[in-house]
DNA sequence: TTTTTTACATGACAATAATCATACAAATAT
DNA sequence: ATATTTGTATGATTATTGTCATGTAAAAAA
């Protein structure tokens, strides 16, 4: 069954025995989505909390004037929806579809009582949300002490760390992803594969010196020769 | 008994029964702070979990270049330092006083003993730093929406939320809040003053108008007359 | 195949905010 | 009482990024 493999390698459910893993299981539905599809939408009260057994799944929020913001980029084995359950609250995000995508949905209940009965699953799901916490506030730095340019270098080593040197987003989801406008992302870009970091394709960033990257990351801009 | 007046009125501890109660003041330490002291210190690791019985604290970072960027403000009831207890990683922050400060030192093994049992605690600890989260992710959209004017519009209201009109922060504290400079938050400000929204003295901002404000954070900047 | 859409590219210009400089008043220390 | 430090104020200039406009190539749809 395709269903216990997504979830067994998650190291979340690593601490859980035989037993437990099964009544996760039985708990949880698996359910199959294509790029593009919405998962949670902002403001929405569905009451399910989603493991990603497969795929990759952005988390975005639209600003009043309709621009998008990628707060994160969510993969294998992440939760979303936690804060929402334990809450009470609405969905915060709209999460859509990167790639084709497989989730675990456990009813929010559910999720409750495995949260209260494994202080090990508890843990665990307390720390991932800490890691998300932090994540966000070195963004908060990033924007304080950063420029563009080094915000998009980080985003690029950050993200090939965490899916390789094929990147797969477009220069506006580059933008969204870092609080830019489309055009401003197409021009460090366009300086990044000038000065022979990364190489480019329709939809595509291939990583090609991630060293130079990281320097640029933290140091002064690229020289405009 | 002042230590037991601090920590009742806690919302978080609202669920325990008497014993309980008892029992995490039979594990916490007082810990008395006065303006300026550091509390955490950013890459510590001294294990303990801070509850705020009295005052109010600034969670600080501060950039290689030794710029001051302000997270967030603690105030009474709120945790400091429960991520670093749980995913056993050092202090993100630093933490200190901004008035007089009463602080319920409990070990970090204490405070996972804690949760363990009580998945009331649990529950709302965890609720909290989802608070934090989302928090943190509203302010990455203002850095990408808004302009200085807004944010710090923003700010003011809901620093008065919090702590009433009587704003007790300097310029540069709040420029470090929005991510500015000090000219920035001073030339801002005092078009704010200008505008009768608010009075200023040495170190402190008066709300006057917090309607006008609630406005300024979301619509146009302020007509230059 | 032709049309349309989507992603990338680049120039010109404007706006926002940073930087640098200087000044002054209030608080604190000597 | 005087000196020093700290917080506020404001002008001038520059840098960075946003906005608007226009163009091209690749992909998708007709």
């Amino acid at each position: 069954m395709k269903n216990l493999e997504g979830i067994k390698i998650c190291s979340l459910f690593g601490s859980l025995s035989e037993q437990e893993r099964k009544k996760v299981l039985s708990v949880s539905v698996q359910k199959q989505f294509e790029r593009g599809d919405i998962i949670t939408q902002e403001g929405d009260r569905s009451g399910f909390v989603y493991i990603v057994a497969e795929g990759q799944i952005k988390g975005t929020r639209f600003t009043s004037d309709g621009r998008e913001i990628i707060l994160e980029i969510f993969g294998r084995c992440d939760m979303i929806g936690q804060v929402a359950a334990i809450s009470g609250e609405p969905y915060y995000y709209t999460a859509i579809a990167l790639t084709s995508t497989t989730v675990n949905m456990i009813k929010k209940e559910e999720f409750m009582e495995l949260l209260r009965k494994n202080p090990g699953i508890a843990n665990k799901t307390f720390a991932a949300l800490g890691k998300r916490l932090r994540a966000a506030q070195a963004k908060i730095e990033e924007f304080v002490s950063d420029k563009v340019e080094q915000r998009i270098a980080k985003l690029l080593v950050a993200l090939s760390d965490r899916m390789g040197n094929e990147i797969p987003f477009t220069r506006q989801e580059i933008a969204s992803m870092v609080g830019t406008t489309i055009e401003t992302a197409i021009r460090v870009t366009s300086r990044f594969k000038e000065a022979k970091v990364i190489k480019t394709t329709r939809g595509r960033i291939q990583i090609i010196d991630k060293q130079k990257l990281a320097l640029l990351a933290e140091g002064p801009p690229l020289e405009i020769v």
